[in-house]
DNA sequence: TTGACATGTAACCAGTTGGTTACCTATATT
DNA sequence: AATATAGGTAACCAACTGGTTACATGTCAA
């Protein structure tokens, strides 16, 4: 019912395609370069249709972006969307900076 | 089918949380301060027991906590969630100190 | 103790998700 | 031209979502 904002738009998309695991493992290969279908299909035990299906969420949220090349077709990895959700987290904080640092040191522990 | 692992435990409970507008706003609601279900409710044009549906969810994803005192229930927000989702997204970027900076220049752009 | 208030739960509905198998189209290969 | 390969689509199913209204429970207040 509700169509979101201008700034938030189709980062429901973003957090649901991350929303499954399946997906985020996609995105991990996918960070390590440019895979087919079958290629990212022989990963899983899921069918290629199935596969398939992930993609297609995974290419509505922006998440990755298709380069058609005879009969393949090539899925790499566009962060961009990402930064749309690391901007709305940073709700979570007003400073944003100490934030940050706290996260960093997190991260390192 | 696929149980995930040890780290991203319940990680999927929280994207899905965050995906959806009402939730989100509920959480930002939940950054200035806690509040019960009927302040929650009345600031939504959706029936109350949407919302308390909404607020499950949320609990469910760890991402807010819940006080009882007498009758009311008063929800409050709980970081440490966010906490995980930053964890995840850090495989975007193996420099993840200088994607912490570029974000940072994004954010205060 | 009677009633009002805060909140959760049940039953229902329409739409979406994640999986399957079967089939179709398009491009290579021989 | 015939066949194999890459990949999308359709039809189906069970489970979950997000909304509703109606009802139940627990607590405060007169």
């Amino acid at each position: 019912m509700d169509k979101g904002e201008v700034l938030s738009y189709k980062i429901n998309d973003v957090f649901s395609a991350l929303a499954d695991e399946h997906r985020r493992n996609m995105l991990v290969m996918l960070s390590k370069g440019s895979k087919n279908v079958n290629e990212i299909a022989s990963a899983f035990k899921i069918s290629r249709p199935a596969v398939s299906k992930h993609l297609k969420i995974l290419k509505r949220s922006n998440l990755v972006a298709i380069k058609k090349e005879g009969r393949n077709r090539y899925f790499s990895l566009n962060p961009k969307p990402v930064k749309e959700v690391f901007d709305w987290l940073k709700f979570y904080d007003k400073s944003w900076d100490r934030k940050l640092q706290s996260l960093k040191n997190y991260l390192e522990k």
